[in-house]
DNA sequence: GAAAAGTATCTCAGTAGTAAGAAAGCTGTA
DNA sequence: TACAGCTTTCTTACTACTGAGATACTTTTC
């Protein structure tokens, strides 16, 4: 079968899609390990402090993690002091996890920061391509995100 | 310090370019999964398939893996017996990666459902909206990848 | 009010890598 | 030619997860 255009232009798509992903990210988990923190710690003192106290459930479902990958961020946050566990008053199988003084203090401090380094790292667009781009994008992860299931559960 | 517009566009622009390149990684590794490749396996299959044979200096630089990673990736995809290492015959430090027939015929056929399938997961976006997000995302990848440089040797 | 089904978290083995450094070989300069 | 310094690959130890199942609790249905 022949190589289409549509498909050659999706190819491409895809290739600076993940580069220029992986570029931002580079960047986003250099700042966080000039703090020691992971990438994914980060993201979940970031959720805790701009939406305070979650469930450990919503927060995995908000940073994308695995059941186990939440567990395994939590407990090590716990064990920097940062985040404590809570239990939750309603359902005795779920706790919620909670900044502590500690763990508020960075995030306030660092978040900033992170900030003006992501600020610096999409310079490369103008004001107004990166709402274009913002804007491309969003629609894009929601077809692909909508689609994968059914593709999904096509190919098994 | 108070958040600034451009910081809030920054934020929101990495936001959905992690997840939109996350729902479109999901789909490719789905597809490799059915034939029972991870997303590096596929890559240096690809990437031999379209150059011919390479170092593996090349090939790790092609994929964006560490030196380590590819070692690990050809070892595997050796042990399947999809690929094999040859000698270079100018310089004996260095081993080509080649593809064996039948990592060749693997290739060759499962690559165009590759296409297909981010063809499929990449059409919320008409082809002028791709060719759009191609040229912002060219963009803003080449200067977080120059600006990334500078930016961790000043953290460092 | 008991059984069945569903949900929230945790545990554990495995995975796909990374990073640092070793080993072997190449190259440019004196 | 000798050798310092650079490349190229490989090895080893480690990391940040994932995914499957286990456990404990809650909700629904009869």
């Amino acid at each position: 079968m022949a190589r289409t255009a549509r498909e050659d232009l999706a190819l491409k798509l895809a290739v600076v899609l993940g580069k220029a992903q992986a570029a931002v990210q580079a960047h986003a988990a250099a700042h966080a390990a000039s703090h020691g923190l992971t990438l994914g710690e980060f993201a979940v003192l970031e959720a805790l402090y701009h939406k305070g106290d979650l469930l450990l459930g919503e927060l995995q479902r908000k940073i994308l993690v695995s059941t186990g990958g939440i567990t395994y961020l939590v407990d090590r946050l716990e064990g920097k002091g940062l985040v404590r566990r809570l239990d939750c008053p309603t359902d005795r199988r779920a706790r919620y996890a909670s900044l502590t003084r500690e763990g508020s203090a960075l995030i306030e401090r660092i978040f900033p920061e992170h900030a003006e380094w992501l600020e610096r790292a999409l310079a490369g667009l103008t004001l107004a391509e990166q709402r274009t781009a913002i804007g491309l994008l969003r629609a894009l992860g929601q077809h692909a995100e909508a689609g994968g299931r059914e593709a999904a559960a096509e190919a098994s």
